[in-house]
DNA sequence: TTTGTTGTTCGCAAAATAACGAACAATTCT
DNA sequence: AGAATTGTTCGTTATTTTGCGAACAACAAA
């Protein structure tokens, strides 16, 4: 009852979904998926926080693994890593997979 | 710049990613989703932490609709809320649904 | 060299999360 | 009524998250 850990994939799962967890970071994961990748400013005007918060949410993208930055003085590039991308929606597709549910609505 | 809000569906997104953000409550999701339903006992004794973590984070999975309880003294029944469930199912795959991404690497 | 532009980092504060043991509540069994 | 079983709730502690403004860093332009 003490040593039970998680499986790896629930861990990344989880993990993938905290980086998810705040809408702000899911508009920017959508806006950046739609745009291929684009500049911070362009992030940034279309939130509705302050530049030190949607940077703050970018690491944490960044840090989940699910964007990269590169800096292009005097700005910084942002892309979907799509590499991760593909991993997760792997994870999250699987974990919604049509269940091995039988029959009946509960079990006795 | 300071009334941009999120839209609806990136609030619930969110919500449900959120809720998926800890390896217990992967845990508890996928367990639940295999048995179709089942008591607290049952999903304590698969988990490594104490009782009343375990109901914490069932209390959260409940409050992000994920999942529903039903008291059967003396015990109380777990199930997957099969409606919310589908609903995330279909915002996480739209979200990852293959992008309106052109051609090159990146935009100029 | 001075000025601008663009983001990051540094405090800082408030709120939320995670975790536990102990106490409590509800019901069944003896 | 008294004991046992099953979960929830309470109180507490430690950590993380969210958010901001101000200060800073890096480079381009004047």
């Amino acid at each position: 009852m003490t040593t039970k850990e998680y499986t790896a994939e629930q861990e990344r799962l989880a993990r993938f979904a905290k980086a998810m967890g705040h809408p702000a970071r899911i508009a920017i994961l959508e806006f950046l998926a739609a745009q291929e990748c684009c500049f911070f400013g362009d992030i940034h005007e279309v939130l509705p926080i302050s530049k030190a918060t949607v940077s703050q949410h970018l690491s944490e993208l960044r840090d989940a693994g699910l964007i990269q930055g590169t800096i292009e003085p005097p700005k910084v590039r942002y892309c979907i890593n799509r590499e991760n991308w593909a991993t997760a929606r792997r994870l999250f597709a699987g974990f919604f997979k049509e269940n091995n549910r039988e029959k009946g609505e509960c079990c006795p």
